[in-house]
DNA sequence: TCCCTCTATCGTTTTATAACGATTATATCA
DNA sequence: TGATATAATCGTTATAAAACGATAGAGGGA
């Protein structure tokens, strides 16, 4: 789609970024499954998630290249973990937007 | 796309179907602009977001079927609104699954 | 009544997502 | 070296999302 994603302020960008990271019921699970081992390689979260291996590789990666878990290469395997430096810059991110809505609109109705 | 949502848990498709109308850049100035003018309807919405008119009340339709905001009809305008209680719901929503993340990878790394 | 304002919807085009099977690449083990 | 395990990537299909112009419909004023 033809989003211009570059004509909005730099924060909104990158929140809505994250946030469609999260945007997916197989990608919140998957950060469960991998917080809840601490560390695991994709083929047991393809034991936990009803997903083929190369779909849940794909959330993997989308995951990845938003900066929330980190993978990295052990033997024959992937070994990911999750980024709790970036989740807790995500949390805060939300976290001063809802600010930014609540504190301005605290119990407007129309 | 054929999204096997109905396989994951009730409370994370929510979640997910929050976070997505979250996922655009647009519709978090929408939820800001709102916010600021406390209601307003959606002529003013356009003057202020870089996109057409009917852009954006397609993204309006977005953030009202996830619940974020509410519309009434207003004359011959359509007064916008966020709905403070979703929004509460939502982020709490949020802080819980941050807690179940967090909690448990306090902090390890692979 | 006629016009104007406002906004939702329709139709269309382009691009992105989700999902899977099959294949490939990389390691480890025998 | 050859076989096996692991995971990323490729190719494909189907569906959703983003954007816009144009149209339609509902009200309010002259």
């Amino acid at each position: 789609m033809r989003t211009k994603a570059n004509h909005f302020a730099t924060d909104l960008n990158k929140l809505a970024t994250q946030a469609k990271a999260l945007s997916h019921p197989a990608r919140l699970q998957i950060l469960q499954v991998i917080a809840q081992k601490e560390r695991c390689i994709c083929g047991e979260i393809v034991d936990d998630v009803p997903l083929a291996q190369s779909t849940v590789s794909q959330h993997l990666k989308v995951l990845k290249e938003a900066g929330l878990i980190q993978g990295t290469i052990d033997g024959p395997s992937v070994c990911y973990c999750l980024d709790p430096v970036a989740l807790r810059l995500l949390r805060e991110r939300f976290d001063t937007f809802w600010g930014d809505l609540i504190d301005e609109s605290s119990a407007t109705t129309c």
